[in-house]
DNA sequence: GCGACAG
DNA sequence: ATCTTGTCGC
């Protein structure tokens, strides 16, 4: 698969920071794709052991329908930046984009574990992702990172806009009654609405969207069974 | 300077 | 992110 706007991952946080603010110029807010014409859903995860240079990444296809299981492509590579707030992406995009690099599969729509314009620049992980990939991306975290926010109503279904700035740069949603709501923002190619549905429907019995849960296990699993794994060496 | 801070 | 045991609620 084709990679746009290709730039180096080496580099300084205060180059990271000036390439952050080039690239989100050209994310596209709009939503070209209808929901219904969705075919299949995929997501990216990472995983790696505190303190360990590598980095294990897992992509998941899944058909969108039913939520079917259909393919994963995985890949072990060494860790080029730090985790530091902010700059998500250019920790964990590296492998992620290798892994696209190398298959043509494209799905519909990504779902990454992070945020996407719901960020200091409005460019976070899945913002980053769709733009280089060219693919529809929806972020979805765990916790926030940026912007204020009402706590939802218990209900499944039930979300609250995340304001950062005085603008709407997500919506904290409630994919399971009475339990921790989930942080949505548009990555790229892709509306509030149709990030907040596509969520929804992949989420029809856990708080985590299915495609994020069986990719994070997966690229998980990886890592525990690898026997080169520098755990083993400390 | 102080507090916040995706994974 | 990962580690880690029991425990509470739908």
């Amino acid at each position: 698969m084709k990679i746009f706007h290709e730039h180096s991952w080496e580099v300084s946080p205060q180059e990271a920071r000036k390439i952050q603010l080039e690239l989100k110029s050209r994310i596209d807010f709009v939503s070209r794709m209808n929901i219904e014409d969705i075919d299949t859903v995929a997501a990216a995860d990472i995983s790696y052991h505190k303190h360990d240079r590598y980095l294990y990444a897992a992509v998941a296809l899944f058909s969108f329908s039913d939520l079917k299981f259909l393919s994963s492509h995985s890949l072990k590579m060494q860790s080029t930046f730090p985790y530091i707030p902010g700059y998500l992406s250019f920790r964990e995009a590296p492998p992620i984009i290798e892994i696209f690099r190398k298959i043509d599969t494209r799905p519909d729509v990504l779902l990454c574990d992070g945020q996407g314009i719901a960020h200091p620049r409005h460019f976070g992980l899945a913002s980053h992702l769709g733009l280089l990939l060219d693919i529809p991306t929806i972020g979805c975290a765990k916790s926030v990172l940026v912007g204020e926010y009402e706590e939802p109503p218990q209900e499944r279904g039930a979300a609250s806009p995340l304001i950062f700035k005085q603008k709407k740069v997500g919506e904290v949603l409630r994919t399971s009654s009475h339990v921790k709501p989930v942080f949505v923002s548009p990555g790229h190619k892709i509306s509030f609405e149709d990030a907040h549905e596509i969520i929804l429907r992949c989420s029809p019995r856990f708080r985590i969207p299915e495609p994020l849960r069986v990719a994070h296990k997966i690229v998980n699993e990886i890592r525990l069974n690898d026997i080169s794994d520098d755990k083993f060496f400390k």
